[in-house]
DNA sequence: AAAGCGGGGTC
DNA sequence: GACCCAGCTTT
């Protein structure tokens, strides 16, 4: 039973003219968008996942040009691949986009499946990113639903359903499904073999709508929206009611003691585990909790190391969605080259062109450049 | 179904 | 502060 009635249903039928209407004079100007392969459609909505279109851009024009094919992601190293997504955060998705390139290679001649199911079962590649790629790049009439459909399908049909329910978002997708303007000409009884030309169009028309105009975080721009008389939230006045989510739970707090540790011009690194927060990445030598200087000073004799000299750094906060990290940093320098279990000593120019470093440590990768500059 | 997983913008 | 973002995977 679908939260979306027949009557509901058959009053969006022909809502896709005014919304292509709309796309095709008030879209903005974004480098993925237009004559682009499906190998930059997939890097885009990869980077897209929970990621604002203007964090994107940069990020996507250096990938592009590193890799400018599915073959160089394929055959690139994971240095250079954390490296090219540095800072820009849920780093799986990026090994995940690796190991479905290696399977693209190796087993549908290096070019993405012309098939949403197929699609689907590459890692890292979900119901929306197999729909998004199948309909941007392939017009194949499947739809993506994410936050941006979601809100502006909630609001222009006034559903109070709770949108962080999986069945509420398969209703969301049927829904969007019979949206999809269809080629009237073609007659093929298996609606993925049907033609619409205007699939993707259509699909980017809902979440460029919802990113620009139906917006979160406060009043939506009501007047200049192109769907604004058939909106149901907006004729009886609280579009911000919808969409209705459940609350997420409370972050953990963690303090830890960050530990830059240089000797001449180089610094020691260690590299985080290959599975959980910041997998794969480098970061600078650190214990848990708060440690003052004699106890850093008794933990370091512990390694085997004397310090020439401790510098006490201000402390620093980084919120993940789910951690808040509260660290006390220190800059050490050391008498002599010590081997801590693990670490790895790199000079500077090295890390700065080689080593991904989560953005949690930035304030004190900047305390690094501070000391070294002069 | 719920939790883990980044980082930054906005109100 | 709280909320959200062109979500996916694991438990």
């Amino acid at each position: 039973m679908s939260i979306f009635d027949d009557k509901t249903t058959y009053s969006l039928a022909r809502l896709h003219e005014p919304l292509l209407a709309w796309y095709d004079t008030c879209k903005r100007e974004i480098p993925w968008r237009g004559a682009s392969s499906s190998y930059f459609v997939w890097v885009s909505e990869i980077m897209l996942q929970q990621t604002r279109v203007e964090a994107v851009r940069a990020y996507f024009l250096r990938f592009t040009a590193a890799l400018p094919t599915l073959q160089h992601l394929a055959e690139c190293d994971e240095q250079t691949l954390l490296k090219l997504w540095e800072g820009l955060g849920y780093y799986n998705r990026v090994r995940n986009m690796q190991k479905a390139a290696k399977i693209v290679m190796e087993q549908y001649g290096g070019e993405l499946p012309r098939s949403y199911e197929l699609l689907l079962t590459l890692p890292g590649i979900g119901e929306y990113t197999a729909g998004a790629i199948a309909s941007i790049a392939y017009n194949i009439p499947v739809p993506c639903v994410d936050g941006n459909v979601m809100r502006v399908l909630s609001r222009v049909t006034a559903n109070s359903a709770d949108i962080t329910l999986s069945s509420v978002k398969k209703d969301y997708q049927v829904l969007a499904q019979s949206m999809i303007p269809m080629d009237d000409s073609s007659n093929s009884p298996a609606l993925q073999d049907r033609s619409s030309p205007r699939a993707g169009d259509f699909n980017q028309s809902l979440m460029e709508l919802g990113a620009t105009v139906c917006v979160p975080n406060g009043a939506p721009l009501c007047d200049v929206c192109p769907i604004q008389t058939q909106c149901k939230a907006f004729l009886s006045g609280n579009p911000q009611h919808y969409p209705v989510k459940t609350a997420k739970t409370a972050r953990k707090i963690e303090k830890k003691t960050i530990v830059i540790l240089m000797y001449g011009d180089q610094v020691l690194l260690q590299k985080r585990p290959n599975s959980g927060l910041l997998a794969g990445l480098w970061e600078f030598w650190s214990m848990d909790g708060w440690l003052n200087r004699d106890e850093l000073t008794n933990a370091l004799m512990e390694q085997g190391i004397f310090a020439n000299a401790i510098h006490s750094l201000k402390k620093a906060k980084h919120i993940f969605s789910h951690i808040e990290w509260q660290m006390q940093g220190y800059l050490v320098y050391l008498e002599k080259l010590s081997t801590i279990g693990g670490g790895e000593w790199v000079k500077l120019t090295d890390l700065r062109e080689n080593y991904a470093l989560p953005s949690a440590l930035k304030a004190y990768s900047k305390e690094l450049e501070r000391w070294v500059l002069p």
